[in-house]
Order: structure tokens, then sequence, then C-alpha cells
DNA sequence: CCATGCTCATTAGCTAGGCTAAGTATTGTG
DNA sequence: CACAATACTTAGCCTAGCTAATGAGCATGG
């Protein structure tokens, strides 16, 4: 059934059509709180980076930097990200998250982990393997 | 390597990232042309199911029906979806692609998968095989 | 050594997409 | 037949994204 599929083509088609749903799936699995999808990726970039210029973030999230400039706004209204003037640039300014920050985006990860957890208890440990080796390349791919 | 991550947890944040870092990439990959992701997802879901009423499509899309009447009525000032009344309610509407919507889907549908299929031919085979393995099952799950 | 030009960030102003609440028309029903 | 329920739309709000323009700071070449 499978071995169709294999061929770059269709697989590309069946395999955008799982992610596009199963992203939305995820995605719309918001926890209680007020952070939009945007912001808590811009904030978990921010994490896993440590530190980052407007631009540079702008950059990791593949978006312009007047509307990072505006989602920043947002984030450190609430507190989650601080902005410190750089220390030799006087036109830069670093970003990073706070501690606040920090604890609301663990909150926040843990639950959008849920419900796909949840999902995923369900399958067997054979198909569980499957996914874990094509999350792998897909990470690859995605990169690449 | 990978058995480490075949329980549940660990494996739904992988998946799910590399779920989020494809779907941008994939999404990125706009064709020439000005239809925004919304409206062809909602084309996209028209064609699909031949024809649907307002509500309908916004069930399958996931959105509120003043959302989708938006979107519908965008897709129609370009001609591409097809407006004409219920034939025994006259509260309820049909939407139905028309020839031109259909065109602009199916090129539209080539150009997103482009990207993807390129990436996929630069795997083995054998990877592929586990990706195919994995879209269904990925698709049960965001069915479920 | 400073005038000119570049880069970084922000502001202004636009469009699209999402929501809720309210309005309108039609159907169904007690 | 009045009244409730349903389908869609309108109105009004917010966020997210864009480009163009602005202002501030840096770098550099005469």
């Amino acid at each position: 059934m499978t071995t169709e599929r294999t061929t770059a083509e269709p697989l590309a088609k069946t395999l955008r059509d799982a992610i596009t749903r199963l992203g939305r799936r995820v995605r719309q699995a918001r926890p209680v709180g007020d952070l939009t999808f945007s912001q808590l990726s811009a904030l978990t970039s921010l994490q896993l980076a440590g530190a980052l210029t407007p631009r540079e973030l702008a950059d990791v999230e593949r978006v312009q930097p007047p509307t990072m400039t505006k989602i920043v706004g947002k984030l450190e209204e609430r507190g989650l990200v601080a902005r410190t003037p750089h220390p030799t640039d006087g036109r830069q300014v670093i970003l990073a998250a706070t501690d606040e920050g920090r604890a609301v985006y663990a909150q926040y990860e843990r639950a959008r982990n849920e419900w796909l957890a949840k999902q995923l208890e369900q399958l067997s440990p054979e198909e569980r393997a499957t996914l874990a080796q094509a999350a792998e390349i897909l990470q690859r791919v995605a990169r690449g």
C-alpha cells in the first residue's frame, strides 16, 4: 500500500497534507493565557539562542524587522522579554527572555505537546518508532 | 539512537518541532500570484469536497463563519469560487470552485509541492519509505 | 575630521485573517 | 401563526504581515 508512494512527488503531496493538518491541530491546542503563535515562536527562538538582536530574531523567524518590532513589543509589555542596549553599537539592541518569559515558555510548551503526546500514546510501539525515524529525517529536510 | 525517543512525550516534542519547521518552509515556497495561504486552503477544501455551504467550509477549515465569509469574498472577487442559492433552503448558499478556480488551484499545488519533492529526491529510498509510512500514521493522528 | 553614505531599529500606513456580537432573512415548530 | 432556531452577513475589534519612510548611530574616504 505504501510502497507506491515512495517516489518523491506523490510522497510530497501526502506528506504536505499530513503536515498542514497536523500543524493546525497542534496550533489549535492553545493553552490558557493569551500568547499568540507568533509571540510564542519568537519567545522560543529567543530562549534557545540566549540573546539576539531584533534583526537576527527577524531572520530566524523569517519575518521583516518591523513585524518583529511589533511582536517583541507585545512580549515586552507582558514582561517576558527584556531589551538592553548593545555594549558597543548604539544602533543595536539586545533582546533576551526574562525569567518570567522562560517560565511562561516552559508552561506553554508543555501544554502544546500534551495533545500530541496523548495521540501518540495510542499508537503501537512500532508506529512510534517509525515516527521517530521520520521526525529525524524531516528535521534534516527542514534544515537543508 | 532513535529508540530512546519512541516514548510518547519526547517524540511529541521532536515531531512537533519537525512539523512546525517544515510547515514554515513549505508555506514560504509561495508561487507567483497573490493567493494567500488561507485562500488557497479554502479553495483546496472546496475543490476536494466538490461543493459546500459556508458553514461546512468554515468547519472544515476550522474557522468561524464570519471569517469564512471574508475569505470566500476574496475568492469570489477573483472569480475562483461561485456562489449559488440552495435549491430548497433559502438561508443557505452553495459554494463551488469555478473552472478558473480549479486551474489556479492545480497550478499553486504544483508549485507548492515542488520544493518538498526536490528535497525528498535527495533521500534514500529507505528514508522515503519511512516517510511514506509516517505520513499515513500522521494523517490518521490528525483526523483522530 | 567631517560629510556622506550605510545599517539598525522604529514609526506610519496599508491589507489579510481571525474573533465576538449583533443584525437579517428564512425555516421549523408548538 | 407567533416564536424559536438556523444560516449567513455586517460591524467592529485585534494581531500579523508587508513596504516605505524616518531617525539615530556608525564607518569611511577625501
